[in-house]
DNA sequence: TGAATGAATTGCACATCGTGCAGTCACTTT
DNA sequence: AAAGTGACTGCACGATGTGCAATTCATTCA
C-alpha cells in the first residue's frame, strides 16, 4: 500500500515520535496524566519540552490522540472494503482492525484511563476528528450528498457509539466483557435498522 | 416539579452565574473562544477573574458545558417517562425537550462552535456526562445490569449518537435541514432495531 | 435581637501550559 | 561542495487553573 525509503532524517523524527508517545503513555499509567508535568515527558524522551509540543499540541494527545497517519491509513482500509458491502459493515470490519492494530498500546492507554477518566472524553473527541473523514468515505461510497442526507453521518456516528458502549461496558465490567465481541454484537444489532436509504431513483444506494 | 423559595445568597449565586455564561457566549460568538480571556468574561459579567474559576472549570465550559443541575433535571424526565414507554423514544423525548428548553443559548453557541469547531468536541465530552446519568436511569427502567448487559449503555450512546449527527448534518448543510425534525427522523429509523432485549424468564424488559 | 455560622467573592502567589521567534546543527538536494 | 531544508533548542511571555487567607453578607440559632 505504500513503499516509502524514509531517510534518516525522518526515520529520526519518529523515533523521537515514538519516544515522546510511549515516555508519556508509560508515566500516564503509572502516575496519571494529570501528575505528570511535559517537562518530565520529554525528560525521559531525552529532548527538550519545545520538541514536545511540536510533535503533540498537549500532552493528553500524546496519550489519546491519533495521528495524522493514523487517519489516512483508516481512511484507505475503508475505501478498499468492496463497494457492496453494507457501510455500517464496512465501517465494523475497519473499526475491529484498527483497534487490533496498535493493541500493544491498548493496555497501558486504558490504565491511563482508570487513572484519570477526563481521558476518555478527549479521546472521543478524536474519534470526532476520525469520524470527519470516515463520513467523507461513505458518502463516496453512498453517493449520498451529506449535506442534504443526513445517512452517511447517522451511520458513522452509530458505530462509534457502539465502539464508544463496548469501551464503557467492558470497562464497567471489569473485564468480564470483552471489548471487541461486545462491539461485533452491538453491530449486528443495528445492522438492521440501517441499511442506506435507496436513491430517489430507485437504484440500492451501495 | 420543583418549589424551591430559593433565598437572596441562591438568586445572587444563580444571577452571577448566569451573567458569567451570558458574557462567555456573547463573546464567544463573536470573537471566537480562543481569542477571548477568562479575565474578559469576568470584566463583562463585573466579577474578578477568581470567581470565575469558582463557576467553571474553564471558559469553554461555560459555554458549552452543562450544569450539575441539569443533569438533575434531564435525569428527572426520563425517570417520570411512562415505564412502558421504549427506552429509545423516552431518550428522544426527554432530548427534543432539552434541546427545546434554553433554545435562546443556542444560536449564540453555535456561532461560538463555527467560529471555533473545537467546542463541539468540548460539547460532545459533556454529553458524556450527561450519558453516565443517564445510563442509569435507563437501567432501572430495564431492570438490566449494566456491567453485565450492554443495552443501556448501547440504547443510550446510540441517542446521543443521532443527536451529534443532527447537528453535524445541520451545521453542514448552512441551515437547510432542521436539527430537530433531524433528530426524530434518525431516532424513528434505529427504534426498530433497538427495542430492549427481552429477560431470560422471557418477560418484556420494560 | 444579637451572635455564630457558613457561603460567595476577592486578591495574591505560583506552577504549568502553549506559542512565537531566532539560532544551531544535521541531513538532503543540486 | 554549496545551498537549502527541517528537526531540535533556549528564551520570553501571556494565559490557565488552583491553593490560601481575608472580607462581606445572608442565614440560622440562641
Amino acid at each position: 500500500m505504500e513503499a516509502e525509503p524514509l531517510g534518516r532524517r525522518e526515520r529520526k523524527r519518529l523515533a523521537t515520535h515514538h519516544a515522546l508517545r510511549t515516555a508519556a503513555l508509560q508515566l500516564g499509567a503509572e502516575r496519571g496524566i494529570r501528575d505528570v508535568t511535559v517537562e518530565e515527558i520529554a525528560t525521559a524522551a531525552d529532548v527538550s519540552v519545545r520538541t514536545f509540543y511540536d510533535h503533540f499540541p498537549s500532552k493528553e494527545d500524546a496519550i489519546i490522540g491519533f495521528d495524522a497517519w493514523r487517519v489516512g491509513q483508516l481512511r484507505d482500509a475503508l475505501a478498499s472494503r468492496p463497494p457492496d458491502e453494507a457501510p455500517l459493515e464496512a465501517l465494523r470490519v475497519v473499526m475491529a482492525q484498527f483497534f487490533h492494530e496498535s493493541s500493544d498500546e491498548w493496555p497501558l492507554r486504558m490504565r491511563a484511563i482508570n487513572a484519570d477518566p477526563a481521558l476518555m472524553g478527549r479521546m472521543f473527541v478524536s474519534f470526532i476528528a476520525y469520524e470527519r473523514t470516515l463520513v467523507e468515505v461513505i458518502e463516496q461510497r453512498t453517493g449520498l450528498d451529506g449535506e442534504r442526507d443526513p445517512y452517511p453521518a447517522l451511520v458513522t456516528a452509530v458505530a462509534t457509539a457502539a465502539f464508544r458502549a463496548s469501551m464503557t461496558t467492558a470497562r464497567a465490567s471489569g473485564g468480564g466483557l470483552d471489548p471487541a465481541a461486545t462491539f461485533d454484537a452491538a453491530i449486528a444489532r443495528l445492522s438492521d435498522a440501517l441499511r442506506p436509504p435507496a436513491h430517489e431513483d430507485g437504484r440500492a444506494a451501495c
